[in-house]
DNA sequence: CCGGATTACCTTGCGCACGATGTAATCGTG
DNA sequence: CACGATTACATCGTGCGCAAGGTAATCCGG
């Protein structure tokens, strides 16, 4: 039989590889923008819509209030985005671009064809992709937080 | 048009969302033994061939050396394995898997049906996402080191 | 309307990842 | 053989990403 660790490192490593090279990929790009990965991800969420509470962007992105507070903190300091407690109920925190957030969609205008372009996919492979993708994140989400016994 | 925008976003961000899922979904199992997936990544080479040099190592999981000094340090620190310095060549160090480092391979012997279940893709599915994250991780490498005009 | 549960967020600590910088050993060239 | 370049590795600083623990505001059952 063939080596079970060799052949599971395959599927995981992948994809724990490509996305390490696609950050690469990003990385220039959003460099001349002063921002990381993580950060343009939040900035795509608030351009969509913007002034939402902390709570709305972590369930847009997976990510947690540890991870998420001090990056906010971050784009606050350089001037991209506002925190405000809600007036209706104080521990919600809304977050709203700035004039500068906001214009740098323009400049950040590039990025996604550049991106697109680097990855070379054609449009078939990548909606496959993103169709796996999306599966296999459902299929190991509903294993690691509950699976068979999750008790809300 | 669409929103390049939201576009964008999809490939990318399903990549990033299902690393993170997958490594999730390994946390709790490796948690067991002790491990962290980066360090599982690393047994998982040396399992496959002992004694290498960490240049080996890091070429083998895309990983520079300010990820594997310390990561090899907490494994040395953990009875894992041991570094020694090449007498042919003083400055390449040499990691080799202590007994321990190499039982440790029985007790995640589990481990791999464990997370291929988890993942709930078929063997052809499986394959082809293979396939495609290999062809965007070597384009985007191409692009992120080099590209049109790298000088060597 | 009161007290316990829940919610939204923050902080701390640890372990990656990566860029930048440093150091010692080796190689290559004149 | 000298000496500049290269190689192999270590260290430091920054920014995620996540678990654990904390606080204040709100909700809810009696």
């Amino acid at each position: 039989m063939p080596d079970e660790f060799l052949l599971d490192e395959q599927t995981c490593f992948a994809l724990y590889a490509a996305s390490r090279a696609v950050t690469d990929t990003y990385r220039p790009l959003l460099g001349e923008l002063g921002l990381t990965y993580p950060q343009y991800l939040v900035l795509l969420v608030l351009w969509e819509s913007d002034a939402r509470p902390v709570k709305e962007i972590g369930e847009a992105l997976h990510l947690d209030y540890g991870t998420l507070s001090p990056l906010l903190k971050r784009l606050e300091a350089n001037g991209l985005l506002t925190r405000a407690r809600l007036p209706a109920d104080e521990r919600t925190v809304v977050i709203s671009l700035t004039e500068e957030g906001r214009s740098l969609r323009t400049r950040a205008a590039g990025v996604p064809s550049a991106i697109g372009c680097a990855l070379g996919l054609d449009d078939t492979e990548r909606r496959q992709l993103i169709d796996t993708l999306r599966r296999l994140t459902a299929s190991a989400a509903s294993y690691s937080s509950g699976g068979f016994d999750a008790q809300p």
